[in-house]
DNA sequence: GCGACAG
DNA sequence: ATCTTGTCGC
């Protein structure tokens, strides 16, 4: 995939801050996805206990069958530090050196972590859809910011996620009974109803969406895979 | 000042 | 997120 980058990811926490105020007024909440999408994908990074070396992963999924038809990795390091609010300034260098390997080009992907659903609208699903010019949905396990009401318990429900003015940012879904629900929210040239719709339909089985979590076990796979064989030569 | 806080 | 065994529920 072409990278589109809109600025410099070398920067101190509070750039970082003022990037995402003026890159936020540039996401596009408006469904530009090809309909019916034919090939998602997931992205995940896992972390090593070693301090800075990552694991960046990208699966892509047949969005009509769910299975599995490209499975992409990087190992890197990771120097900015996690700090609420400000996730993409450590996932998203690394997740994009591996976009640049990807092809072909997904109609639509899933991110691990919020989309507009963040306290300057700018999570890592929208900021990374900004540099990939490419509809993407934020699918966060837990609350960053917004307030809700509890959903209903059958698959599908959903209750309003918003901000105190009233505005809504997104949705606690359940994509699944008798579990937690998860936070979806526009990412980037996608509607909420669309982004919620597709979550669902990429969620027969579990409360994670399949590319999500694809991707999430491959990077843990290939993660312990690294640290293992180097735990044998030793 | 205190609590909240994606991964 | 990662470190970790068993355990409760469907």
């Amino acid at each position: 995939m072409k990278i589109h980058p809109l600025h410099s990811w070398a920067v101190t926490p509070k750039e970082a801050i003022a990037i995402q105020k003026n890159l936020a007024a540039r996401v596009d909440r408006k469904n530009h996805l090809r309909s019916p999408p034919k090939l998602i994908a997931g992205a995940d990074i896992s972390l090593s206990q070693s301090r800075g070396t990552a694991y960046a992963g990208v699966v892509l999924l047949d969005a009509e069958t769910l299975e599995v038809v490209a499975e992409h990795t990087l190992k890197g390091q990771i120097d900015f530090p996690y700090v609420p609010g400000l996730l993409s300034f450590r996932e998203a260098p690394l997740l994009l050196e591996l976009f640049t390997q990807i092809h072909p080009t997904p109609d639509l992907i899933l991110f691990d972590g919020q989309g507009i659903a963040h306290p300057r609208g700018l999570g890592l699903a929208s900021h990374l859809g900004l540099f990939l010019e490419c509809p993407t949905v934020g699918c966060a396990k837990t609350r960053l910011t917004g307030e809700h009401q509890e959903p209903g318990p059958d698959k599908g429900d959903h209750a309003p996620l918003k901000d105190r003015d009233g505005n809504t940012l997104g949705v606690a879904l359940r994509t699944r009974q008798r579990c937690k629900p998860i936070f979806v929210s526009t990412g980037h040239r996608i509607g909420l109803d669309h982004a919620i719709e597709w979550v669902l339909r990429v969620s027969p089985r579990y409360r994670i969406p399949e590319p999500t979590r694809q991707a999430h076990n491959l990077v843990n796979r290939i993660r312990r895979e690294d640290q293992d064989l180097r735990a044998t030569s030793r």
